[in-house]
DNA sequence: AAATCGGTCAACCGCACTGGT
DNA sequence: TACCAGTGCGGTTGACCGATT
């Protein structure tokens, strides 16, 4: 048995929305706030889905919305974040105040992507076209690459909460003298990470991990923040405050 | 002037996540 | 623990519009 549909269908408005429709979102929004999306429909007297009306909201209508095209700056710092974090647009967002994540994923889709493409970068990776695939470039250290090789790596398909798991076990999988050699000062943001597949790491051997590391944070491993032992009042590095390379916490900052 | 093409972006869809019971 | 409703997210679609043929 399916979930039961947000609304009915049969009695609901799609495609553009008209001026009178936006005004009566927006007045209905001003004088009751959001929330509560599955309703306000019918409250604010209009005859669309909740989700409609909700995109319609954060897209378009909110006042604090910037639009206008994008700066220079605003690409730099997508292009960073993408690299950092991937697909996830809501979080890129969220470090670019007035931009909305459809707004900055279009803007991705369409001009970035062809621009980092025309610069022989794999706007998927953020490494070179011609790179050979397997091999994962990390550039912690100022002026030098590291090039770690994976066997059998898979590109594509990960489940929703993969990247952070993964990346959680590849990082304890880090060789020690490596690791300290991360505590440098100069964290390069243009950093590429693709995390291994199930199958690398049962290839792999046993994680080498301390247990006082587990209690370092993401940044205070990596030597952004100083540690003396974490917990964290490292103030955080864009927002990841957490032992693994954990998202949510961008959205709080 | 008409047809076609390609780029842009608003909106939709389906699934995942979260919190309440 | 399981279920459900509400919400959020990312991928995709399709209408629109300007450029080109």
């Amino acid at each position: 048995m399916g979930r039961s549909p947000c609304c009915e269908k049969a009695h609901t408005n799609k495609g553009a929305w008209t001026k009178e429709e936006d005004e009566r979102l927006t007045a209905h929004i001003k004088a009751h706030g959001e929330g509560c999306w599955r309703s306000l429909p019918k409250a604010a007297g209009l005859l669309r889905c909740g989700k409609s009306c909700r995109l319609r909201w954060i897209n378009y209508l909110r006042p604090d919305l910037k639009r206008g095209n994008f700066t220079e700056e605003e690409d730099e710092l997508i292009i960073k974040l993408h690299s950092l974090l991937g697909n996830k647009w809501s979080l890129i967002a969220a470090r670019l105040p007035g931009r909305t994540d459809n707004e900055i994923k279009n803007y991705w889709n369409t001009h970035i992507r062809r621009k980092l493409m025309s610069s022989g970068i794999d706007p998927a990776t953020h490494r070179p076209l011609h790179e050979q695939q397997g091999k994962t470039t990390i550039s912690f250290i100022k002026g030098e690459e590291k090039i770690v090789e994976f066997e059998g790596r898979e590109e594509g398909k990960k489940s929703s909460n993969s990247s952070s798991e993964e990346m959680s076990i590849w990082l304890r999988r880090w060789p020690e003298e490596e690791k300290k050699q991360w505590r440098c000062p100069d964290l390069n943001l243009e950093l590429c990470m693709s995390p291994p597949s199930q199958k690398q790491q049962v290839l792999c051997q046993e994680p080498v991990i301390k247990s006082e590391e587990l209690s370092l944070c993401f940044n205070c491993r990596l030597g952004v923040n100083k540690s003396s032992e974490c917990k964290c009042g490292g103030g955080g590095f864009l927002g990841l405050n957490s032992g693994v390379l954990d998202y949510r916490s961008l959205e709080s900052n």
